[in-house]
DNA sequence: TAATCTATTTCGGTA
DNA sequence: TACCGAAGTAGATTA
């Protein structure tokens, strides 16, 4: 269900139809835009696209960027209504610029939720396109090239990290959080794997360490754990970090050949 | 400019005529997406809302979610083109579901980009609208409530941080990084501030950690050198990081009152 | 609900 | 271009 051009009153109806029915709605059209919550923005008048989700997601697109400009996520209740400006608050119509959409000078979108408290709202002074879409989609995204696909390259081949590797536990706790991968080498040293998908920086290393600062404290044993760093490879500084810190690194990818 | 259930042939045109005019182009239909690049993912059949924008970024949504279930970044080349499935390649119509799009089996969108090499492909099997949008958006979003705010909040007025505090420089280099504010203590000590707009895990002890051990090392001064977090609130995991560590929390929001 | 960590993170800044 | 860190990060998982 499209409209073009439509007046700001059919456009609240069409788009509060949409709503009710749980479609997916977009809105075209000029607007401003505000945010109050986490923080707080604004954004004075331009020509952009609103999607309004089923699950109470919200997002404002121009015409520049994958991230939209702002945004709600799922969970929000979405609002639609036609506001007057500031000083046409009469019922009288003196406005001969519009027909239809007399008493109307803006269509306004909210999109609100709790914990946290925050609050979009779009503010239409022109509306060009509205659409209602009403699909189905059952199916899900497969996905590889992961971190779990790189943990299950080590697990089926442990000696992809070195000869004599044996993967005890994964997702091991420790007072630090979950390791990824928990061992022992070949001389029965106690070993830690943090895996990454990608080539890392500095953060990764300090992960790495304090999970293995973490297991040699809750082992209160004296012998020493090896941390190693499994990634596609390490810059330069998260290469001096692992020397400073007695880690390892072994280059390998989410996915063979 | 819209059509609504339109023939692949009449979407195929309107589409390319949208992406050469730089338009922001929305296609809503049933499809099917394949991604290839720095992971590789597929997803069958479902009714699913596709946004090319004019700047080379691709984003397909389905009706849940804040983000999209596939996407491209800017700088792609967007590519159209109507398909014959396998098994009609020949040029005798003998398709009588179709009146139209008599030759037409898919629509299909390409979106691809080098460095690093990927490519997205939507096929459409049904196209329920195609639009194309042309506006203007001259405006730029303001926001606060950021780590720069925060930044100029401790500027403006040190003492937030402590009595005696001194901001020396910000953004000061060492050889782990930047360092957010560098300053000395009342007892002319030195000081490294790490800011944080809001509530901090293990990952921000660990990065202050990282600064204030290579300004020791820097220094090569025997003298230490205090390491102050400033965020609204940490987690337990990362207040016992703190003591460790021997690191300092002070508590302070971006934006005051 | 809070905490933790991954992500095809994206994005901006800088060397 | 690579590196580095912020983000209203979002999303998933687990306690």
């Amino acid at each position: 269900m499209t409209l073009e051009q439509p007046g700001l009153e059919d456009a609240c109806e069409a788009i509060a139809d949409g709503i009710e029915r749980e479609a997916l709605v977009t809105v075209f059209g000029r607007c401003t835009v505000d945010y109050e919550g986490r923080a707080s923005s604004t954004i004075e008048a331009g020509d952009r696209h609103v999607m309004l989700k089923p699950d109470g997601a919200a997002l404002v697109h121009t015409d520049e960027g994958q991230q939209p400009v702002n945004w709600q996520p799922p969970g929000c209740e979405h609002e639609v209504y036609c506001d007057r400006a500031k000083g046409s608050e009469t019922d009288d119509d003196t406005d001969v610029d519009s027909d239809r959409d007399a008493n109307a000078d803006a269509l306004v979108l909210e999109s609100v939720r709790s914990t946290p408290e925050e609050r979009l709202r779009v503010r239409f002074q022109r509306v060009l396109q509205v659409s209602t879409f009403s699909g189905t989609d059952e199916n899900e995204l497969t996905l590889s090239g992961t971190e779990e696909d790189l943990r299950q390259r080590i697990l089926e081949e442990p000696a992809l990290l070195e000869a004599g590797f044996t993967p005890l536990a994964t997702e091991r706790e420790t007072s630090a959080g979950a390791v990824d991968i928990y061992g022992t080498d070949a001389a029965n040293r106690t070993v830690v794997v943090e895996l990454k998908r990608r080539r890392v920086g500095p953060d990764a290393v300090s992960q790495l360490r304090r999970y293995v600062d973490a297991l040699e404290r809750d082992l209160h044993a004296d012998a020493d754990v090896r941390g190693i760093l499994v990634a596609p490879s390490v810059t330069g500084r998260a290469d001096r970090l692992l020397v400073d810190h007695g880690l390892e690194f072994v280059s390998l990818e989410p996915t063979g050949e």
